[in-house]
Order: C-alpha cells, then sequence, then structure tokens
RNA sequence: CGGGGUGUGGCGCAGUUUGGUAGCGCGUCCGCUUUGGGAGCGGAAGGCCGCAGGUUCAAGUCCUGUCACCCCGACCA
C-alpha cells in the first residue's frame, strides 16, 4: 500500500481505463451501512468495499485517487528535505514498552503474538521505530537536523469506527519525524514542515483552518491542527473573527482575569440552604431568603460548583479530581480528558461518596477539598476563579452553604484546570473579542515531540563538545485515506462525485454512446491521442450498455471532464462537459484534442 | 462501555404478527429487439433465511442461548 508501488510522479498514468473491462461495479442504490456522502458515493461509484469494520478495500479506482493523495503529499515533503523509508506495520512490543505507550495506549492498539508467544502490535503510530532507527545508525551533531518519513498504514482499534474510511481501524497515513540538536533547530524543522503541510492542503483542494492543538498521548509542546471545516466534523474549535485566533476546543486557553482585591469584600457566612443539591435550586433558594445586598438577582454564575471525578492511571491506579468552576458552566468532557491525559476519566459513583465520608454530595465545598483538606482530594480551579472573586459554594453539610466566599482569602486549591466548557461568545485569549466555533475533520497534525522518545528510547548524539546531548524531535503526520474521505466530502451533489483536477482518478472520462462503428472508432483514436499526451482516460467503451446508463456512471465516478462522442459525430462534432457546472460545449472532432487540453488545464 | 436497530442470493428489501413448497427489484448469464439520460420481451444461474440448541408432523416464522453488524452517545487522529 505504501511508497514502493506508487507511480512516480514522473510517470503519470497514462494507459487508459476502459469499462468494459476495468475491475469496477457501480451499485444504484446507497449501500445500507453507509451514512456520511463520502462512504456512500465512494462505495456507490465502486472506489471502495468494506471488508471488516473500519476496514476497506481499495479498488482500482479508489487507489487512483489514494495514490495522487500520497504523490502530492510525497511531493511536498521530499521538497523540503525529508527522507522516504517504510517500517513494517507489523512490530515487536518492547520499544513501545520503553515509551510506554503499550501501556498508555491501552485498547486502541492491536496486539498480537507470534507462535512463540512474543508480543507484536499494529503500529499506531510509529515515534518509537523512528526514534530506534536514527540511535541505531546516526550518532553526531553533524548528522543532523535529519527528517524521515513513510506513508504506511496504521492500525488503531477504534472503539467506534465510523463513516467509511474518514475513520477507520486501518487507515494509510504519513507521519514525518525531525530530529534536531536543540531547540533553534526544532524550531526551523516545525516551521518547514508547518510550510510544507499548507502547500499540501491547498493543492489537497478544500477548507481548512490551522489550530491550537493539544499535542495529546505523545507528549509534547508546540502543536497545531490542519481542520478541514466541515459541518459534520468529529472536531470543535473556536476561532477569534477579529484576530484570527483559533484553536481546538480542547486545547483553549481561557485568559486569566485579574485578581480583586479584598479591600470591602464581605466577610463568608455560612446559610441555611435546605434541598438544594442542585444549582437551580440554590439560586432560586438564596433569592428567595438570602437576596444580594445591591438588589441584583443571584444566577448560576455567582455559584461555584464543585464536582468530583474519578481518574484511572493507565496503571490501573484510581484518583479522585474535584474541579471548581462558575455554576452556568459545565465540565467538557473532552477537555478535562485531554488534561489528564493519559489518566481516563470515569464517574464518581456513589460507593466513592461512601468511601469518602468528608463529602456532602450537592453541598461539596472548598472546605474539604484539596489535598491537604480533610477529604485529600486534589482539587484544581477553572482559571476565571481568581482571588478576590466572591462565590456561594457548598458548606459541605447538607442542607447548607457558604455565600461571599472570597478566593484566596478564604480558600485554596491546589491549581488551576482547564476543563471548562468553551461557548461561543467567551473571550479569546489573544484579543478579548468573542470567539465563535465551528466544526471541522482532523486532516494533519503537527507538534514538538520534544525528548520524550529521545530519553525513553536512548536516543543522544555527540554534540561539538563531544559530550552525549538527547536530540529532540518533531512530529508530524497526514491522514491520506482520510483526506481521499474528506475531499469526497466537500466535493459531490446528487448525482456523485465531483473530484478536483489532481486527485482525480484520471483527468476525462469518455463516453462512446450507442453501438455506431464509427463512434467507437472516433472515441478509441481520441483515447489513444489523449493517452499519447500523456492524460489520464477512462473510456467507457461498453457496447451494450444505455446511454443513460452511462452518463449516470460518469456523474457517479465524477471524473472531473466529461467527453461525450455520440450523435454529433455525423456533423464531425463531440461534447465537452463540465462535471461540476454542467456546462456543456460543442467540439470540432478535428481540433477535440486541443480542445480538451485546454479544458484540463494543459497546453 | 450505555442506548437504539438489523441479520433472508453480489446489492437493496419483503415475508416473521397468524408455522405449511423462500419471494421482489437491481445486478449477472443466454437469445432477440433497443441505443442521448439508470431500455423491452423471453429464458437461466445463484440462498445452511447469522450461528447453536429446543418446541412441532412441519420453523425464515415460535422459545432459549449466542455471535455479528449498523446508528447515536462515551472514547479516539
Amino acid at each position: 500500500m505504501a511508497g514502493p508501488q506508487s507511480p512516480s510522479p514522473q510517470e503519470p498514468p497514462v494507459v487508459a481505463m476502459r469499462l468494459s473491462s476495468l475491475f469496477l461495479r457501480t451499485l444504484r442504490e446507497d449501500p445500507a451501512d453507509a451514512e456520511v456522502p463520502s462512504h456512500r458515493l465512494l462505495v456507490r461509484a465502486g472506489y471502495i468495499r468494506r471488508t471488516s469494520p473500519g476496514i476497506y478495500t481499495w479498488l482500482p479506482l479508489g487507489l487512483r485517487v489514494l495514490r495522487n493523495v500520497e504523490r502530492i503529499v510525497r511531493e511536498e515533503m521530499d521538497g523540503i528535505g525529508a527522507q522516504e523509508i517504510l517500517f513494517p506495520a507489523l512490530l515487536p512490543r518492547e520499544p513501545y514498552d520503553a515509551s510506554g505507550r503499550w501501556t498508555d495506549y491501552g485498547d486502541n492498539i492491536f496486539r498480537l503474538q507470534d507462535r512463540k508467544g512474543n508480543d507484536y502490535l499494529l503500529g499506531p503510530t510509529h515515534e518509537e521505530m523512528f526514534t530506534l532507527a536514527v540511535k541505531d545508525m546516526f550518532s553526531s551533531y553533524k548528522d543532523l537536523p535529519l527528517a524521515l518519513y513513510q506513508i504506511q498504514i496504521k492500525y488503531r482499534d477504534e472503539a467506534r469506527p465510523r463513516a467509511g474510511i474518514l475513520r477507520g481501524r486501518e487507515f494509510v497515513m504519513k507521519d514525518s519525524y525531525s530530529f534536531d540538536i536543540d531547540d533553534a533547530g526544532l524550531d526551523v524543522s516545525y516551521q518547514a514542515h508547518r510550510d510544507a503541510y499548507v502547500r499540501i492542503f491547498d493543492r489537497l483542494g478544500f477548507d481548512y483552518v490551522i489550530v491550537q492543538a493539544m499535542s495529546g498521548a505523545m507528549g509534547g509542546s508546540r502543536s497545531e491542527e490542519f481542520l478541514a471545516t466541515a459541518v459534520n466534523g468529529e472536531d470543535t474549535y473556536v476561532h477569534c473573527p477579529n484576530c484570527g485566533y483559533a484553536a481546538n476546543v480542547e486545547a483553549v486557553q481561557v485568559p486569566t482575569p485579574e485578581p480583586i482585591p479584598y479591600s470591602g469584600l464581605p466577610a463568608a457566612h455560612v446559610e441555611d440552604t435546605p434541598d438544594t443539591p442542585t444549582i437551580d435550586t440554590l439560586v432560586a433558594s438564596a433569592n428567595a431568603h438570602h437576596p444580594r445586598a445591591d438588589g441584583r438577582a443571584w444566577t448560576a454564575a455567582d455559584t461555584l460548583k464543585n464536582v468530583i471525578v474519578m481518574l484511572v492511571h493507565p496503571d490501573g491506579t484510581r484518583e479522585p479530581l474535584a474541579i471548581g468552576l462558575a455554576g452556568d458552566r459545565e465540565v467538557d468532557e473532552k477537555r478535562l480528558g485531554a488534561q489528564v491525559e493519559p489518566a481516563r476519566v470515569e464517574a464518581f459513583e456513589e460507593k466513592d461518596f461512601a468511601a469518602h465520608p468528608s463529602l456532602a454530595k450537592g453541598y461539596l465545598g472548598p472546605g474539604v477539598l484539596g489535598s491537604e483538606r480533610p477529604s485529600g482530594i486534589r482539587y484544581l480551579l477553572d482559571p476565571r476563579v481568581v482571588p478576590g472573586t466572591a462565590w456561594i459554594t457548598g458548606a459541605d453539610e447538607h442542607g447548607r452553604h457558604v455565600f461571599d466566599l472570597v478566593a484566596g482569602r478564604d480558600f485554596t486549591a491546589d491549581g488551576t484546570i482547564e476543563a471548562a466548557e468553551v461557548r461561543d461568545g467567551d473571550a479569546c485569549p489573544s484579543c478579548g473579542s468573542a470567539l465563535e466555533s465551528a466544526r471541522g475533520i482532523e486532516m494533519g497534525h503537527i507538534f514538538q515531540l520534544g525528548r520524550k522518545y529521545a530519553e525513553a528510547l536512548g536516543l543522544q548524539v555527540l554534540d561539538e563538545q563531544g559530550k552525549l546531548k538527547t536530540v529532540t524531535m518533531g512530529s508530524y503526520g497526514v491522514g491520506c485515506s482520510r483526506a481521499v474521505a474528506c475531499i469526497a466530502e466537500g466535493n459531490h451533489d446528487e448525482s456523485g462525485l465531483i473530484w478536483p483536477r489532481n486527485i482525480s482518478p484520471a483527468d476525462v472520462h469518455v463516453v462512446a454512446t450507442g453501438k455506431d462503428e464509427e463512434v467507437h472508432a472516433f472515441a478509441e483514436e481520441l483515447t489513444g491521442a489523449l493517452e499519447a499526451v500523456g492524460v489520464g482516460v477512462i473510456l467507457d467503451d461498453r457496447r451494450a450498455a444505455s446511454p443513460g446508463v452511462k452518463f449516470k456512471d460518469a456523474e457517479l465516478i465524477g471524473v472531473p471532464t466529461i467527453v461525450v462522442v455520440g450523435r454529433g459525430l455525423a456533423d464531425g462534432t463531440i461534447e465537452i462537459k463540465d462535471r461540476r457546472s454542467g456546462e456543456r460545449r460543442e467540439v470540432r472532432t478535428d481540433s477535440a484534442v486541443s480542445e480538451i487540453l485546454a479544458e484540463i488545464g494543459r497546453t
């Protein structure tokens, strides 16, 4: 699937695909298991076939498209001096043990054993292998900087694969890694990759946005994602229309307000608030029985909600964690999960409350929360809960709350955490304007990995002073098979696919209608002439198929230019049709080749 | 992992309520006709009705168990 079999860019495919013999069967009806347009159409048009859940076979047309995506990626990687190699997909356990990912990846990794009972895995990404390969061969600062990449089939045992090849358990991904002696070098390597990615995604032809991201299970610092904008995307990101800031919702940093002086703030006081275990009941009770002095009504934003979750660390240990945030916001599980990775978040259950008698469910407060407090539970605050802010919060007794409890003065926590939901209208951390949210599909991810793997696997080189120095790495991925689905998502209509020219399985789809020998003879002649100048052709040379069938198939398959050889031939004309706009024009047969070349943007 | 749904020729589906010779459309094959928008007529091939038990003279249909798959959510690139 990867590199070696791919056509080189110097030799574009010039042998026409004839529908009379192409390994293709289009379907008139949508497959029952396909929901999203890309999945439906790629199966219907005969590009892919499902083999197993989340695992697909690439048929001739689909493979052409995938190869075209790979070609673009390859050209841009080569363009920044990255060198292509290819690791096995089947990998031994040891390197992943050394990095900790054998356990950190959990059930998402495909594991298997050989006949001797040795553990193996199907590679989800190859950080370890790249690191070890460099360690194996290079040992001097003079060998750096270095960038290596592969285009490889990856495996992740997704809990729920979906949407065809948009999110499968087996997928084709380009992953590359940079190796530098110092942080300055890493910055240069990172920027080179970033520039290459901009070129890749421009050439792939879909709308995308670059957002700040979390570095995820792989560790690291600077991190950006390339998201294809799509209303049905899986990832939520926010962007600022004023300054251009954009970030994955998991990575949004809430701007921290200035602390407020304590002077003049009333003292904290505990009040009876019976039957107020929820924020709504608390606000209602507070307004009814303990109205504010200034006449404004209490709102949920005046309350400090304390949520407890159970963290499950990779080694199985369970740790409760309390999060304090304004009562008008929910904890965003994705944001929380990203913060506590690689730990997993589970619910804090009744039995857990039973194990912590100091906790009064529904009336939790900072009086007992915190490592140094009676519960001993680590307590982290939303960054907006700055010193000087006053809150209504639980008094740690059933039916009682404390009012005017001031952060910093009356309570402290173990730190802050970015776990509160991000809402449209929240302040941009860069300029303070209102943020807007949108959806996208992650197509690429670049980040500064740092020394995590180099340290774990002992990748060091000698520096100018002859001293061993740990190498710093960058990691960069592009989902090639996902890109195929993503491009299909953005380029189709009711009739079928509409490929951008540079990734279409062919340049031209020639339809020969009818059974008239002259029509077929001319279609063959035209196809030969196009092949000769390097134009990729799909030729519908089926004698028995009716014109309607051929037109429908051409539209379904989605080659951007359709050439019809048929009834006009008697008058010396053929028809050139633009798949996307539907515009058609007749041209003289004697200028057919030059007209088609002009149509497809070649001269 | 929670919720919902579905397993019947290559694809899409009916049949299950009320047990009685396994059907329809598309696709495929043969013949004739047809050829500018998924053609017509005639003929044909192709199914352990997911799997395993059970009830019954008889099970696609009823009972028990089990497996698989799809969708929503959780999770994840």
